[in-house]
DNA sequence: TATGAATGAGGATTCATTCAT
DNA sequence: AATGAATGAATCCTCATTCAT
């Protein structure tokens, strides 16, 4: 039975979405700046112009893609609700998948980090992210409380910028970092 | 009467340094790709065409000063030769230093973490780069090794990412930052 | 509504045409490197930008420039294909021609000859030129050869060069220049 | 018996001298649109800040660097005063000096002729050179008149002609042109 | 919704020329 | 006479964005 031309439309990604998963590629590669409109149009495969009619700006769609990009990690490590406590296997699983998402991808974790080190590319970016890590934040530290940690927040900082420590160097290394062995040590200090 | 040659080096050395010291409060402030090369002029307080006496290009100017950042900070870090083991006292004081050299000045690690981050940018000074910092690590590992630890080098490796993830933090949010609280937990940890 | 491909197409046709008449225009009137892109895009009547789309650089648009001239000289000079031979009348008509072409429009020869003068100018045209001239050469040889002349290679090679110096002094001087009379020389002693 | 200092002096070329030499010789290198004053400078061994010492500005070193090479063409190509008459001999000797001397040198021979094909470098020079020219002119018309020619002034511009041809070959493809059957070619027909 | 030609502002770079010594 | 640092205007080129269809 033979589909009808709009079930095949449908069937195929939208525009938007295409554009979106161009330009994260292309960002990835080539950054924010030298990365051109017209080279994600067509790693899209559609024309300049169509871009505009989704996006106002290359810079709203780094922001929109950079939120999708928050939302989709955050499923991702927790795919629990930061509202409710944090078991020890919620940690476990945070420093395992935190470690292992990088590895799968460091490209898009670049993307994603350069973002919070150009200031100006920062800025398009920071308010919406600011707003959706609080609570990750909150819940950590209500973990080591319970956990019997004498100053928990200041155990949350720690650990959240150890996180992004080692997710740095997997990204800028992830052939030689040793992964696997540094997931050990942070379970037995953190979990 | 021409200049004598010293006055002409004088010369030299001068506008140059006024320029790197330009260079490096524009770069920071608005990332590489986002500052021109006129802001650079203007705020040194020359002429663009000068700069291109200096540096062949801007890239160039990154580079330069990029070596320079690193060299000053290995100086700062270790004003001993990595040829040499480091002791209890080194490591401590490596630790203190990372941490309160970012909080002097997070822009200029804003700066230095990321070019780490940017593959375009990156590029452009990645080869010198990483003949600096080898030494450093290899007395790193040597000193875990010392210390008993069974896998000294994965121990270098976690160490240095930890401490790049803590710099990292002290720089985005330098206010509420943890830092002297964190210094002791590092301190006890790896030294 | 997009437009369509032909219409597309056309206007790409003749927005380059214009940039090339333009630049015919130009470059002859200054010389290459004294003519500016921007002088070019003014007389072309569209934006300096618009030129970039066409032509990869200023290079390239002399490049192009050049070797749509040489094709229509050629045109113009032998409708007969090279490969076949040469008649007595093909060279009258040759000689007739080459001067009268000059003659004509000495603005856009004299860009012609300017470029196998400058070192710089001529090495961005080498390449594709030489090789459209070749067969023209060989079968002007074999025409001295049939006429019976004992060095025919020779012989063409002292015929072009003549041809080029009549031309070269038709341009700088079209006015006091006898050009019928030359003609009528070149005719005797060649054809 | 040591030279005093100051006869020292003398020996070497004056810096206005040193000027010159090089001026030729990057002229004829690389145009004179790419060639920098800069590396004019660098060439003669002296500083850009003295060229203008000697010449007011690029320009007028052209200037003078061309009025000299005419006045030496002129003296090698002439050794005769043109208000005499022109024997046969020195027709041949015009027509074989003519070849040689491109053959010796093509480099600077394309400087002498691309002058005459840049419209905007031409006007630099334009004046003081067809007042040096016109008296040799008058000489070949009367020799060809005295020849016997029914068109003594044609002659000699198909003459000049024919020469500056033959130097353009020779100076585009030193290599291949058959300079030497050529130059009996034409002292059999002109001479 | 979709196209891609066209725009134009802005940026990096070069270089003849001037200037202080 | 000599130096070379410094200037700044000019130029090529890029690219986000708009527009006509």
């Amino acid at each position: 039975m033979p589909r009808t031309k709009k079930q095949f439309e449908d069937m195929r990604k939208s525009s938007k979405q295409k554009i979106l998963d161009a330009a994260i590629v292309v960002f990835a590669k080539e950054g924010y700046h030298s990365s051109t409109v017209s080279a994600i149009a067509k790693k899209a495969g559609i024309s300049q112009g169509l871009m505009y009619n989704y996006f106002k700006s290359k810079e709203k769609l780094l922001n929109e893609l950079m939120i999708g990009m928050m939302e989709s990690f955050m499923n991702d490590f927790m795919p629990i609700d930061p509202k409710q406590k944090f078991s020890r296997k919620d940690v476990v699983n945070f420093i395992n998948l935190g470690v292992d998402l990088v590895l799968e991808d460091p490209k898009y974790w670049k993307l994603y980090f350069s973002v919070f080190l150009q200031p100006d590319v920062f800025a398009i970016v920071m308010d919406k992210i600011m707003e959706m890590v609080q609570p990750y934040f909150d819940a950590l530290a209500a973990y080591f409380k319970e956990k019997g940690e004498k100053d928990p927040v200041v155990m949350m900082r720690y650990f959240s910028a150890v996180m992004d420590g080692i997710q740095l160097h997997c990204m800028i290394d992830p052939k030689t970092f040793p992964a696997e062995k540094v997931k050990k040590i942070l379970i037995k200090q953190f979990a």
